[in-house]
RNA sequence: UGGGGCGUAGCCAAGUGGUAAGGCAUCGGGUUUUGGUCCCGUGAUCCCAGGUUCGAAUCCUGGCGCCCCAGCCA
């Protein structure tokens, strides 16, 4: 239960004021909390939320949260997925120390519970089709109906339980229902599948066993068996409380675990579904779980959203009962919190122009000193190289600049950070009318980008040395969707978003580049976060751009561009 | 429609009968060798209607709206 230094302490809610109460009327001794996941998928940013409050209360109240795996249908589950979900939630900075369960280890147990049922009379082998099952079942407004099998005797019910263990009947033929009350207003207790028969291969326990209980048959007395004290999970199992009870009160459980529901996060532009998240993967429109842009923990890795950022993001959007949807900027603005913090300040010019000063001295290099990162000094200073040519951004020139550009034009002179003040002088055009280089003077007065005489240039530029440039490749990546409410009107797959990817080649970057490890985030000063792409080698140096920096001067041309 | 929840600014969210925190976003302004950061300023009477009370976002009643549930998924 590690938080490195988590910057905002996490407040208050709902669940913790609980969760304090019971401590306090000494409902419970100690608190043991329990994050967990089906293996049927990738951990995307709502698990974070889930894993941070489950982790945080544990950590908070000095108790203990474990990781248990919810691996009760072999159909769906993967050891794949095992993996990803542990390095994910070691990279989210939580650690479940010796406290790794899988349902599957109680299926010995589960199995004698079940047959304790049988004996009590509280459950009974089925054999209706799934299709009978649901036209027993009942609706909303009318009550089901008993299944003719549901007063079977206790000795046939154990005779069929074990034989269907033995794996005698096929798939979908007869399952085991607790009897429960089939007019009950909450569906939930119409009573419920304990088991179904499903002769599949599972992750864990190969196959020895044909059965399987059912999510509401194994989740609570899994808390049990732990010792969960408060089992915390979304909204949507509300539903399921009473039987979740139900269980505990009729099963001789070590232990009275209690069942909290809070919200689930949902963000705009994004879609938090295992479902769809699994589409995008298999049918290719993303580079797989751990594309850029997908909201899983290894996407947002991959694209160099830092640990720290994601809890800091889901400390700071609470946790309560109201279904909401958090707007994606608020996750952007936690990450550059952190990244402003943290990030080595670097040079790189995504659409190179071609810089000439005329006035320096060709052949010639100056070191000039550049601060690594404003916010920190003791993250000190580097040399860059200063030459003759030179390349900068193509947008930072404008021929025929608007009243508010502050960047080079003709005549004016601007600021080349950490160097000195240029001032173009002419402009060279191809055939075609584009302009592929600039000619400027310098002044050799500002060296290191102060005038003596306090002239003050509107625009500051980065550049980079054309003779010490290193090559590579950019990829600018925005959100997967392109409405803030995907699927909102219609098909979800036809609001994915045309632009997502855009790849730059031909991208040149300041040498130190090279040596950006993995997992590091560093700052393209004005242009914004970057981070190395696990497709990057020394030959093909690929960057992601993680996020860009806020950019008022797009914001005022997006403005102008609306007026007009 | 039966059951279970929820409803405080554009978004998230405090508030637990005493006169509406905070964050994000927005829009102004200041500082600035990143049009970044930072700093300052900017908005609500709390879904609606009644009622109780000296006093209600908080209590009561009645409406309205939204979400979840009819898998042998979790």
């Amino acid at each position: 239960m590690s938080i490195e230094n988590s910057s905002p302490p996490e407040r208050s809610d709902f669940i913790r004021e609980i969760v304090a109460a019971d401590l306090r009327e000494g409902t419970v001794s100690e608190v043991v909390t329990r994050f967990p996941p089906e293996p049927n998928g990738y951990l995307h940013i709502g698990h974070a939320k889930s894993i941070a409050l489950n982790f945080g209360i544990a950590s908070e109240f000095d108790g203990r949260c474990h990781l248990r795996f919810d691996d009760t249908n072999p159909i769906k589950e993967e050891q794949e997925y095992i993996d990803s979900i542990q390095a994910d939630i070691r990279w989210l900075g939580f650690d479940w120390g010796r406290h790794l369960y899988f349902a599957s280890d109680y299926f010995d147990q589960l199995y004698e519970w079940a047959v304790h049922l049988i004996h009590t009379g509280k459950a009974y082998v089925d054999d209706l089709s799934a299709d009978e099952i649901r036209g027993h079942r009942g609706t909303f407004t009318e009550p089901g109906r008993d299944s003719p099998w549901r007063e079977r005797a206790v000795d046939e019910n154990l005779d069929l339980f074990e034989r269907m263990r033995k794996g005698e009947f096929p798939d979908g033929t007869r399952v085991l229902r607790a009897k429960i009350d089939m007019a009950s207003p909450n569906i939930n207790l119409r009573d419920p599948v304990l088991y179904r028969v499903l002769h599949a291969e599972h992750p864990r326990t190969g196959d020895k066993w044909c059965i399987y209980p059912m999510y509401d048959f194994a989740h609570g007395q899994s808390d049990a068996i732990e010792g969960v004290t408060h089992s915390i999970c979304t909204l949507e199992f509300e539903d399921h409380r009473p039987l979740y009870d139900w269980f505990i009160e009729n099963l001789p459980v070590p232990s009275r675990p209690r069942q909290i529901e809070f919200a689930r996060l949902n963000l705009t532009y994004t879609v938090l579904s295992k479902r769809v998240l699994v589409r995008l993967v298999n049918e290719g429109h993303v580079r797989g779980w751990d594309d850029p842009r997908m909201p899983t923990i290894s996407g947002l890795r991959r694209r160099g959203f830092p640990a720290e950022g994601i809890r800091d993001f889901v400390g700071m959007i609470g946790v309560g009962k109201a279904d909401s949807v958090v707007e994606v900027e608020m996750l952007e603005h936690a990450v550059r919190d952190v990244l402003n913090r943290i990030a080595v300040r670097r040079f790189a010019v995504l659409h190179p122009l071609k810089l000439v000063i005329e006035n320096y001295p060709e052949g010639s290099t100056e070191e000039m000193d550049a601060v690594n990162n404003p916010e920190d000094a003791s993250a000190g200073t580097r040399k860059v190289p200063f030459t003759r040519e030179l390349w900068i951004e193509r947008e930072d020139f404008m021929e025929d600049p608007p009243k508010k550009f502050f960047r080079l034009a003709p005549g004016r002179e601007v600021r080349l950070r950490y160097a000195y003040f240029v001032t173009c002088t002419d402009v060279v055009k191809d055939a075609s009318g584009e302009i592929i280089e600039l000619c400027c003077t310098y002044d050799p007065a500002t060296r290191g980008g102060d005038s003596p005489d306090g002239r003050k240039p509107k625009g500051t530029l980065h550049w980079i040395s054309a003779d010490q440039a290193t090559p590579a490749e950019v990829r600018l990546y925005d959100h997967l969707f392109s409405r803030p409410d995907p699927g909102a009107e219609g098909d979800l797959f036809a609001d994915l978003s045309t632009n997502s990817e855009e790849v730059l080649q031909g991208c040149l970057v300041e040498p130190t580049l090279a040596d950006v490890p993995l997992g590091e985030t560093v700052q393209f000063e004005r242009l914004g976060y970057f981070c190395p792409d696990t497709d990057s080698t020394p030959d093909q140096l690929v960057f992601n751009r993680t996020l860009g920096l806020r950019d008022t001067w797009a914001k005022l041309q997006a403005q102008g561009k609306r007026d007009a």
